[in-house]
DNA sequence: TGCATAATAGGACGCTCGTTCTATTTTCTG
DNA sequence: CAGAAAATAGAACGAGCGTCCTATTATGCA
């Protein structure tokens, strides 16, 4: 069997590309479950089957949306985060630029959040990739706080996984709160809900009082996020 | 006009209640927005329009859904902890229930907060409805933290407000690790989380000693939850 | 420039949904 | 117990859904 086949033409991935834009779009507004093929045909231009073809079917429709997202998130917030030095700086980037993610998708909505709700108990392909990510993410999170705790930036009794999880229902709330209630201050209180987190956690011993002095400074060098 | 249709007869009621019972535990495991009228229907052994009859719509439906959801709520969560001493023990038990009660719907979903993601922005009658509902809770934990404020086991300049979104934040996250990502020991980080919110926040100076061994006898009085 | 092939349109399918209409059964009451 | 009224069943509707099939159009390479 000859391969000659390798090139993938252009104006089909460069629609594919444009179609899952415009879904991500919409899922992010009327859910990964509204998200619907015709509507989203209606939306590009084009018609149902012209938009179904580029995808095997629905499922996959959506799971290339959460990819998308994915791909997204990690480039907006996790790898910028990644030049931050090691420690709290990086845990704090990490939280401030989810914050910040969060709070520009106030209009839109969160898929990792909304996913979440939607598929607490649907089993399939979707959930199983959404799971991925969020848990790859939490992991994320939870290296940077134990980091912290090595560098000396926290506690050395310092319980990661329960920081984490405070993390989240921050962020959570703030979706909660700006998007649901629409309540304004939300942000706010995200962020001075971590301040209070972290400064419960930190090292106040002698011997790390030169590593809080680095923290600080490292603090100015790298501005608002 | 004589209104000699006054009693409401019996049997109507009745299954209308039954309705209610099996949507309420459909929707908690579905969404409010996957309620759907046929399988409802066939859980309980009527017709579609058997059922749809008691109802002068979905939306209807789903809003009594609401309504006795928030009852249960009530009835479980808010009225047993205004038993408890105003203050801190009343806090305390606002949250202790809440917890209680969203870790026995680990297997359903609590509506407050899967609703709070369906309708983040679907205008209609429901949101307005379940906004009005969370609003209501979310008042209730900031006056029981201003009444905790004002019997001096808070400290006097406590932003309920931040406390009140930190708390939610807790369950929040309780309900994401538990539900979606199926984590054990949410239950316990909770807890934690909150005894970690109060203890910074208690107020410490030597003239709310007595009333803080006031609260601690008291914990002894209503014992766990 | 031609031609294989990819990209898209259009229509039809089976399904489920909420809702309506009409008929039948059940329930309560005078 | 009879008869009015309420409760329920059954069938049908129009709409929207994902998906499939078959043309038709556009694309990119020889």
């Amino acid at each position: 069997m000859n391969d000659t086949l390798q090139k993938p033409l252009r104006k089909g991935e460069q629609t594919r590309a444009a179609i899952l834009e415009a879904a991500l779009s919409l899922a992010s507004r009327e859910g990964l479950e509204g998200l619907t093929i015709g509507v989203l045909a209606e939306r590009m231009g084009m018609s149902k089957s012209g938009v179904f073809a580029h995808f095997g079917s629905r499922e996959d429709l959506q799971i290339g949306v959460l990819r998308l997202y994915h791909q997204q998130f990690e480039q907006e917030v996790f790898y910028p985060s990644l030049r931050e030095p090691r420690g709290l700086p990086r845990l704090e980037s990490l939280f401030a630029r989810w914050v910040a993610r969060v709070s520009m998708e106030i209009a839109s909505g969160c898929i990792y959040i909304s996913g979440a709700a939607e598929y607490d108990d649907r089993p399939g392909a979707i959930r199983e990739q959404l799971l991925e990510m969020v848990r790859l993410w939490q992991v994320a999170l939870n290296k940077a706080a134990k980091q912290a705790m090595q560098e000396g930036h926290l506690s050395t009794d310092t319980d990661t996984d329960q920081l984490v999880f405070e993390m989240y229902g921050l962020v959570l709330a703030l979706h909660h709160d700006a998007r649901f209630i629409k309540r304004p201050g939300s942000v706010e209180r995200a962020k001075k809900g971590f301040e209070r987190l972290i400064f419960g956690l930190q090292d106040t011993s002698p011997a790390s009082s030169v590593k809080q002095f680095e923290k600080k400074s490292l603090k100015k060098i790298s501005p608002t996020l």
